[in-house]
DNA sequence: CAATACGTACAGAAAAAACTGTACGTACAA
DNA sequence: TTGTACGTACAGTTTTTTCTGTACGTATTG
């Protein structure tokens, strides 16, 4: 085994490791092999390069980029005289978390938000209805109160995002790791 | 609709926002549908409960309860007298968000940084190797900042995860909601 | 001990997701 | 204006994941 050999050996082994975890962003193996293949390049890259590099067709080039894009994991970059589109991994891994983070829980709050104030009306007009069993009303109130119990934690969750977004997450946990 | 139809739809409604939600959690949607059900009964289920509420194959309960408890979001409980297994929720939402967190990302950070540490020392060494030429060798000691910074961000995100993991993240977003 | 009830491993079927090739719309170039 | 280069929508194919039914191992009951 060469040099140059060796070098492939190891960023394989460290894409490889990304394409296995990226699905905690949400995204399938292929993308992560996409990310880690630019991470290791040292220049933006179009479509074209992305699918010679990695073997794949144009098509899944262009829809996954897309996803990495929509995931704030890239930027499309411009360079005068170059038509085709150009891309680049982010540099802040930090910011990349905390994006990512942001962008999957804001959109899950805000639709199960949704559904619960929706479901919170219903309840409570349904409690003030007068062919109401007894038992069935304690059943309503029951479901009332998971339903103001599940409310108060996604407002937790929407100011853990919050923290996030706004960066305060960085003083609880600093980013300079301690000296050894 | 009756009364017991109108609490079924409020109940459906929050269940399949669970249900679409919980891919965040790497879960399929039918196991939301599962904790979606479970969360509204108000007493432990068996799996042949789930089978005859969900209308899925026991096997198929048995499979994604197992994936529940992984995950940490249902707990086995014991009933005197009771052969079959139970499983309830939990109920501390709070905590099954930070048991997900936890478990999930400190699985990533250990598989990544057993790669960094793999790949590091081979390039380290392949730097020290005589057959290397300038070229290759600005190539190599690029790679190992590169790695460096990885390493370091999975350092930050081992500490973020102990945040969560020692309660430290309540501090900085208490669970108590302010009162309008 | 035999009989029954239970959970799950496993193989195959069904459903969902990822990937490809073609075709088309748009924008720039000549 | 016509021609060319580019990205992507879309339909069909392949791959992966999820779901089901059967069969088996274990444990409890009689």
């Amino acid at each position: 085994m060469d040099a140059y050999e060796k070098l492939e050996k190891s960023r394989k082994r460290i894409t490889e490791s990304i394409a296995q975890n990226i699905h905690l962003y949400g995204l399938p193996p292929s993308a992560g092999r996409q990310f880690g293949m630019m991470f290791f390049e040292n220049r933006p890259l179009t479509l074209d390069d992305m699918s010679a590099e990695l073997g794949m067709s144009k098509t899944s080039m262009s829809t996954s980029i897309r996803s990495l894009s929509e995931a704030k994991l890239v930027d499309r970059v411009w360079e005068r005289g170059v038509r085709k589109d150009l891309y680049e991994v982010k540099d802040d891994w930090y910011q990349i978390f905390v994006d990512m983070f942001t962008v999957k829980w804001r959109r899950a709050v805000s639709l199960h938000t949704a559904a619960i104030r929706k479901s919170l009306a219903e309840l409570k007009e349904l409690k003030n209805a007068d062919d109401i069993t007894d038992e069935l009303l304690a059943v309503i109130e029951t479901d009332i109160e998971k339903l103001l119990y599940i409310r108060e934690y996604y407002d937790w969750l929407d100011r853990l995002i919050d923290a996030f977004e706004d960066q305060k997450i960085f003083d609880l946990v600093p980013r300079l790791e301690e000296e050894a």
